[in-house]
DNA sequence: TTGAAAGCGTTACCAA
DNA sequence: TTGGTAACGCTTTCAA
């Protein structure tokens, strides 16, 4: 077997404690001298010691371990860079802090919330959460610090969160639709988003800004790999533009605008979410509101980091802060005034 | 403090071992009565006891989470759908499986190789390897077992390996190039994939088959944000065909071609490497090498897992598998016959 | 069928 | 400045 700290400590003939605190510089009013210290290191060395990391682990109750979970995971897909970027504002916090980002939706699938919970990770990223109550209790009393990503204020009280400006964002697409002469305006969203806190809190600002502006609308519930735009665009519904819940299911629309023969934006307009790079691709280029996700992935996961080195004390009573993350309005070709 | 299982036995009035086995089902050779087993299951309940995972890990040296090494990681880049890709391949076959996916450069790029075979990883994936001795020897002595994705045979005896057939690959790309007419073909590659064992393979497998086939060839080192075409498409050298080590660093190429004014494939032809869904949006669409990136991935990974629940003198003692996947040329827009 | 005890490797605490 | 001892929570082994 491995050597142990114990092996180590006999051979150089000191303690066990005077090797931790050499090797791993624990135990602060210790004090081991320089003599001993290279001697120590030179035995370990020599035994080909290396520290048992779960050992650690359990004795620190700590993992250096980052758990981040999709409530609705359907796989990285090749065409939406929005998980990717995610990722990469997750990674970029966790890296250089020396904790490993450890990705497991199963262990919340499996309606095993407290699993994650059981000391494995040292804190908790919980993106997209969805509202119902039993997901909202699990994570807020799980006694790990959890963090939400693309929640609104108010979905889960006590637990921070980071999340676009969804309610700007909707007063800015509904104005730039008015502005263009639009009347009837159509917000599509697949059924997993529709889950979703935040999908719920675009959809109903997306109303709320409408209903304001006095502009006919609908929300319609579509599933983006096959949208059918008699649905909105017809006789009965003469919806001239439509507000796509993400870039992709706005591209998805694009493409069965294409198929039927309806042209963009004359006959009708389009507005994704997240203006990615996606959005350069698809033709006419796609009108959509930002979102800084790297950025947000990034701070998010920061904070988290600040929880986690915290006494709990210290976040419990803090109270949770909410960053809402100011969204613009890239206006590509996919938008224009009706053609009647 | 949590309840552990003690508390529950003492509640309970049973040893802590009947609560183990009843709740995890350790202990082959123990048996609980059902009436002690419904109590313990109560007594749990009751005193919300949850198992602590750091212990279990400590105890069993096992953790369910399976490294991720990537040896040179520059980030999920938005463009690539390479990344993306391979992680759904290694999550399609971890997630059932119940293991978490940990991902972690740091790690490694801290020259702490051992670090990550310190127990805290029931297996390692390790992606992309370089050919240098250290690192083999590091991973091969480490006492965890290691899958290469991406690695071809040779590189590091011992260790099971999952690669594109480049020599194959590099066999039809020559022999398509030779069949159009190309006299002069260029093989380009950034210096971060020259670092690694299928790099260099792959680039080997070139030349082989150029000088077999009679054709003049340069290896070139290019970064990719800005190749200079002209270091090899000039009166100099008349390279009338490029192959590239990616599809993204392709997709450079051509852009590149496009800024300078040189027809593609007309002036030259280029060839890529992944024939990802990038191929489809360039601009002429791009002829590309395509490997099974995701089922690749899921293949290594599955082979890992059955080498991490099999006792280590079978894997060890079998001897390590290489497997080859057999690469398709998806012939695009990008190559043509020269035009002189 | 059950229980008691030992031990996994590390670190904190306290006594020397 | 140092070293012994106990403890973290769980599981295995052995004895009843």
């Amino acid at each position: 077997m491995r050597a142990t700290i114990r092996d180590v400590a006999e051979a150089a003939g000191v303690s066990a404690m005077a090797v931790s605190k050499v090797l791993h510089g624990r135990g602060t009013n210790v004090r081991v001298s320089d003599a001993k210290s290279e001697l120590i290191r030179k035995v370990a060395r020599e035994l080909h010691y290396r520290p048992n990391q779960n050992a650690r682990n359990f004795r620190n109750q700590k993992t250096n371990l980052i758990g981040v979970v999709f409530q609705h995971f359907e796989g990285l897909t090749e065409d939406n860079p929005y998980l990717p970027q995610m990722l990469n504002g997750v990674m970029a916090a966790l890296f250089p802090a020396g904790y490993t980002m450890g990705i497991c939706p199963k262990l919340v699938l499996d309606g095993s919330a407290p699993a994650i919970a059981d000391g494995r990770f040292d804190g908790i990223l919980w993106t997209r959460p969805d509202f119902s109550q039993a997901s909202v209790d699990s994570f807020r009393y799980c006694g790990v610090p959890v963090v939400m990503l693309h929640a609104p204020p108010g979905s889960a009280e006590g637990i921070p969160a980071f999340c676009a400006n969804n309610d700007l964002a909707m007063e800015r697409v509904v104005d730039h639709l008015a502005s263009l002469g639009h009347k009837k305006i159509a917000f599509v969203i697949d059924p997993i988003p529709a889950l979703t806190a935040e999908g719920v809190s675009r959809k109903n600002a997306f109303c709320r800004y409408a209903k304001d502006r006095e502009i006919q609308f609908d929300v319609i519930l579509s599933d983006q790999s096959d949208p059918d735009l008699s649905a909105y665009v017809s006789q009965d519904r003469p919806h001239t533009a439509i507000v796509a819940y993400s870039d992709t299911q706005a591209g998805a629309i694009l493409k069965a605008a294409e198929a039927a023969g309806i042209r963009v934006p004359g006959e009708l307009s389009v507005v994704g979410f997240d203006s990615s790079s996606f959005c350069e691709r698809t033709q006419p280029k796609l009108t959509s509101v930002f979102q800084p996700v790297e950025q947000m992935a990034r701070d998010a996961t920061n904070y988290l980091l600040t929880m986690v080195n915290d006494a709990e004390s210290t976040w419990r009573e803090s109270g949770a802060v909410t960053s809402l993350y100011d969204c613009h309005l890239d206006i590509r070709e996919s938008t224009g005034p009706p053609t009647s």
